[in-house]
DNA sequence: AATCAAGTTCAAACCGCTTTGGACGAAACA
DNA sequence: TGTTTCGTCCAAAGCGGTTTGAACTTGATT
């Protein structure tokens, strides 16, 4: 059932049908209730294809997922965040695509996808700095919203984000306010953008309190929990160890759990540990009381509000670049307390 | 630079540029090389909308990902079987499509995916007993591959599927050839396929050695770390407690290591535990030497395979539906050991 | 009664490709 | 020499919608 056949049930032509399904104001109240009626009842659906050919829109939003081939890591918050991205686009007829693309074709993929008319817009993933995608796209006027920022990037672009330097720089001195002075970062791959910014509260915070940065406590690798375990017990292990860790994900601090629990220390007694919470419904941090203490911001939503920045440059391309900083919450859960003493009551 | 453009340019017809792209035969070597290399030189890149439209087909394979409103989590393994999925379909010039749709949609989704000619095939996610998709997609008529099988299916359809019935016998002989004879099992939702066959397999073992599956020691819920957690601790307090798990995914099991850790039991020592490990990219289960003793399978290959047998089977819309039965490897890690004798040199 | 404007409706062009059904000339055949 | 057969190429008709420009009523205005 198609458009031309509807309109010769009714006795109208194409055009006013096609008016009349769309709200257009030249049409009779009447004729469209009846237009409305009939297609409901043929149960006519317009075909998607020839709307986009003839409107010219994609009605299509593309997410470009690089799949490194070196370290081919699926960031597993792009399950979440799409999610909720997808929320956003079906609410508004728009359909995601997917690209999975070999790293060093990204370029190529963001090219292609205009060119042929894939998509109407993109959500750009994991920048980082000075991101060469920004500048790309900007240049072949593909509208893009960054879920995250790209330091260095001289050209003005919406984006989303947390406030990572601020949620780390806090639960830094969270950890100091309970006495903490080896505080160990275990970040994220430190070319990504989020990672940066959260070394440098961290960092910002300690020396707030006269105490250097110790580049042994510090490690920058995939956030996995292999990774999060091997960074972990090579730090408990020096010969000053530390006596709290500030992680990046709650996967790597899994792996920092395992590490501390295969030396036997507790935590929240003996060590205490903060992680970044993207609240990952696969993941959640206990359900009353959160197993971790962690900075916490929602992926789901940040998904969601970046889906509909998007449509909304999209929908009015002439306005100025939008940007959103989400500040994440510091939820105190129970692996941090004071430091322990030098075992005093030990001895 | 469109097709029109590109044919004045060259002092050809439109039909003629458009056969000499497309590798017809019926054009002079010498014109399509001239065509090819102005196509080239124009970066010419046809309009995916237009090519739609005229073919009538897609390009296009969908992904319906239903969300529950109840139990919100989204399955971590769509992450890696959509990267699997994701690279056949970029290599055969398909794009993804990624529908996230509230449960109760799901049926409609599907409807208005086919009727309105977004896709030219659907693959279907975590299929439940008796799933009821399956006889709606083959009514309306759209190819579909399973990823899982649907116990009940009157109806013949493609799948690939993990043979997760004899990856769990296998499992639990391995923990009875070790002595164990109290196995917990830590199962997944049961009304999902899978996690019915791997009940049936666990069962089967224990009973093929004289020994009656406890239901205190059978749980069924979502694979959450914390869900895991719960479980295991439950059953860790039980008065007769068991000396192994078999625990259906590896979140889980960083659930099932947490209740045992805080019980003070070393795993591999203690308390044995086998996992099912989907090979995530983000859980690695060791690199060297695997953390757990584990089924293992690739959720990504499925996801290349499941997606090269829908291209095939849209290719080929004729042949008889298509099955694959992967079967899933048991790794030897460090989680597991004989049964601890009733603690005979602790006396 | 002639003119005008508003309210409805329609015919036809268009989006950019594919594909059908020739057209045309050259080579092969009778 | 007339007829076939290839080998190449093209005009035009789709695909199924949207959108422009015009036409036709009807009632109000002069």
């Amino acid at each position: 059932m198609n458009l031309k056949e509807l309109a010769l049930k009714l006795g109208l032509s194409p055009t006013t049908v096609s008016r009349a399904l769309n709200g257009y104001p030249e049409v009779n109240e009447a004729t469209r209730e009846r237009v409305m009626a009939a297609a409901k009842r043929h149960n006519y659906r317009p075909n998607l294809r020839a709307i986009r050919l003839a409107t010219g829109r994609a009605m299509a939003i593309g997410h470009v997922i690089p799949v490194a081939s070196k370290h081919e890591v699926v960031n597993p918050v792009f399950a979440d965040f799409i999610a909720g991205a997808g929320e956003t686009y079906s609410r508004n007829g728009y359909d995601m695509i997917l690209s999975i693309v070999p790293d060093e074709d990204e370029e190529r993929a963001y090219r292609e996808l205009h060119a042929r008319g894939t998509v109407d817009g993109i959500i750009v993933h994991a920048p980082r700095m000075n991101d060469p995608r920004l500048p790309l796209l900007a240049g072949i006027g593909l509208p893009f919203v960054v879920h995250g920022r790209a330091t260095g990037s001289e050209v003005a672009y919406s984006w989303l984000d947390v406030n990572n330097r601020r949620a780390f720089q806090r639960a830094a001195e969270f950890l100091l306010d309970l006495g903490h002075r080896r505080i160990a970062l275990v970040n994220g791959l430190e070319f990504m953008d989020f990672a940066i910014r959260r070394r440098t509260g961290y960092c910002t915070a300690l020396t707030a309190r006269g105490i250097d940065p110790d580049p042994a406590l510090m490690s920058s690798d995939e956030m996995t929990e292999l990774r999060g375990y091997r960074s972990a017990r090579e730090m408990l292990g020096l010969q000053a160890p530390p006596t709290a860790f500030l992680v990046s994900s709650m996967i790597s601090g899994l792996g920092v759990r395992r590490a501390a629990e295969e030396r036997g220390l507790r935590l929240g007694r003996d060590l205490s540990v903060i992680i970044h919470d993207d609240e990952l419904s696969y993941l959640r941090n206990g359900e009353d009381v959160p197993i971790y203490t962690a900075t916490r911001s929602s992926v789901r939503e940040a998904g969601r509000q970046a889906a509909e920045m998007l449509l909304d440059i999209i929908a009015r391309p002439e306005t100025a670049p939008q940007q959103r900083l989400l500040e994440a919450e510091l939820i105190i859960g129970q692996s941090t307390g004071p430091v322990p003493s030098a075992a005093p009551h030990r001895n």
